[in-house]
RNA sequence: GGCCCGUUCGUCUAGAGGCCUAGGACACCACCCUCUCAAGGUGGCGGCACGGGUUCGAAUCCCGUACGGGCUGCCA
């Protein structure tokens, strides 16, 4: 158990947070590049967090981004109510040496004589009454008098005045333990080293801080990362925004490209390079070089991610991906047909069906389409008159239907560009889509010219 | 309100006193290429929050102001 140990501490929500995943990734790299350990625990302190399914769902979305549970470098998952024992223990111990005491007070009690006051939160009310464990009673920390100063590799050192921290609660009135207690005994017992998190744990970090100390341990190395925020500069959060990793793998984004983007949201190397293959990121990755201000995620940019590691797949690895979102009745033939052209074209590729659903059921004609193809006067007639070019082709081949119809068009004295747009409102229904000539050599001869005579009766009725 | 953190193009960032006429990427615009749309190529638009210092010299150091964020729970 030489090395640094790493952490990675989600509580079970029901989904995979995209900045968790960039929190888990940062401390990934860290682990793997030091030699030491990511250690993964699952925080179900509060049991209206505790769904085995939810721990699952962790870990498929950890190997998905790459931090696989059988590489040496990984160890768990622990729960952390399995420590439930421990944490109480430490509790007693803080107890019986008067670093904590119980408090019978009810949060209502709390907030009125608050009020009467003139003060906000807790004002340490119980801290001398003596009193002893009881039903209902929770114990609170007795916080020294003082500063605590708190070395962040991030941040640099940041004080506290003891003074603003109120005595916060070890433990609940049912006798349970409260975060801030079981995630110290934890890092204490798992031999935690470095605590790398995000920005909104700052402020709990005095708190155990002075718990490490009372408990008579040497804190760990501290490193807050800043937080991820939607377009209105506020902490990404479940109700507003997108922020479910699983989400955006259904949505097609491509593992790799994922991971590579959340790695520049606060970092770079310090190059103009973006995109990088992960060996390099973790061999690059510094904690000292994390920006200190929040970032905002955009979905647009993680696209153009997306987009740039499609096109850097082979073009086997692309067919591959492409058959697994697409419906399993489609045609292999003819969707192999079309691939080779997707893939510049693609974002995600939960795009895909949509690109090409008309080769491989009846077309729906778009009648914005349609009215801006078919209402030119040459529409009709090179309609027509590519209908039957095409009808006696012996060779029904994307660079053959091309030739053809700029042979057809010829009389028309048009560009390519206006000439094919009949053609493709007719065969596919829009006017945007996969190059034409090879979306037609996919759906074959009899289906064209099928949907080009229907064109045609529509035009003429 | 209190405590803490922060502030370079719209966005993500490079920049650690002279290399900055502030660089790159995404987005946007134009042009080229082109069977549509993309992809690719070329070019363009656009920023050091503000005010004081320190210094021969500041995006870089200090102070203040403004603005933003986090925390302020018997959630994590």
């Amino acid at each position: 158990m030489s090395g640094p140990r790493f952490r990675f501490a989600p509580s079970p929500t029901g989904f995979f947070h995209v900045g968790g995943a960039r929190t888990a990734l940062f401390n990934w790299a860290l682990a793997r590049r030091l030699g030491g350990r990511f250690v993964l625990r699952i925080e179900d302190t509060d049991e209206a967090r505790n769904r085995p399914e939810w721990t699952e769902g962790i870990i498929s979305a950890l190997e998905w981004l790459g931090i696989s549970t059988a590489d040496p470098t990984f160890e768990g998952p622990y729960l952390q109510s399995d420590n439930a024992a421990a944490h109480l223990e430490a509790a007693r111990a803080l107890a019986e040496s008067g670093r904590a005491y119980w408090c019978a007070m009810t949060p209502e009690e709390i907030a009125e004589r608050a009020a009467a006051d003139g003060v906000t939160g807790y004002g340490g009310w119980s801290r001398d009454l003596g009193l002893d464990e009881g039903p209902g009673r929770v114990l609170r920390f007795r916080v020294p008098e003082g500063e605590t100063t708190v070395i962040d590799s991030v941040r640099g050192e940041v004080v506290f005045d003891n003074s603003v921290i109120e005595d916060f609660v070890l433990v609940r009135g049912n006798g349970t333990p409260v975060f801030n207690l079981a995630n110290v005994v934890d890092d204490h017992l798992m031999g935690i080293t470095h605590v790398v998190r995000a920005e909104e744990h700052l402020s709990n970090t005095p708190k155990q801080q002075m718990l490490w100390e009372a408990l008579g341990h040497t804190p760990p190395a501290w490193g807050h990362v800043p937080v991820l925020v939607n377009e209105q500069r506020k902490k990404l959060s479940k109700r507003r925004d997108k922020v479910a990793l699983e989400q955006y793998r259904e949505e097609g984004y491509l593992a790799e490209a994922m991971v590579n983007y959340l790695m520049t949201l606060g970092w770079s190397a310090g190059d103009d390079v973006e995109i990088r293959p992960w060996s390099e990121i973790e061999s690059l990755f510094r904690l000292e070089e994390v920006n200190l201000s929040p970032a905002f995620f955009d979905v647009r940019k993680l696209g153009a991610f997306n987009g740039e590691y499609i096109r850097m797949m082979t073009a086997e690895e692309f067919a591959a991906e492409c058959g697994r979102w697409v419906p399993e009745s489609w045609d292999r033939d003819r969707l192999s047909v079309i691939v080779p052209h997707l893939q510049p074209r693609l974002v995600t590729f939960s795009d895909l069906e949509g690109t090409v659903d008309f080769l491989f059921g009846p077309v729906v004609v778009d009648e914005a389409s349609w009215e801006k193809a078919m209402s030119a006067e040459f529409a009709s007639p090179l309609l027509a008159a590519t209908r039957s070019a095409y009808a006696g082709l012996p060779d029904w081949s994307a660079e053959v239907l091309k030739e053809t119809l700029e042979t057809v068009m010829e009389p028309f004295e048009l560009k390519l560009g206006k000439a094919q747009a009949p053609v493709r409102v007719a065969v596919t229904g829009r006017t945007v889509g996969p190059p034409l000539f090879e979306s037609l050599e996919a759906l074959g001869r009899a289906e064209s010219l099928d949907r080009i005579d229907a064109a045609l009766a529509r035009l003429s009725g």
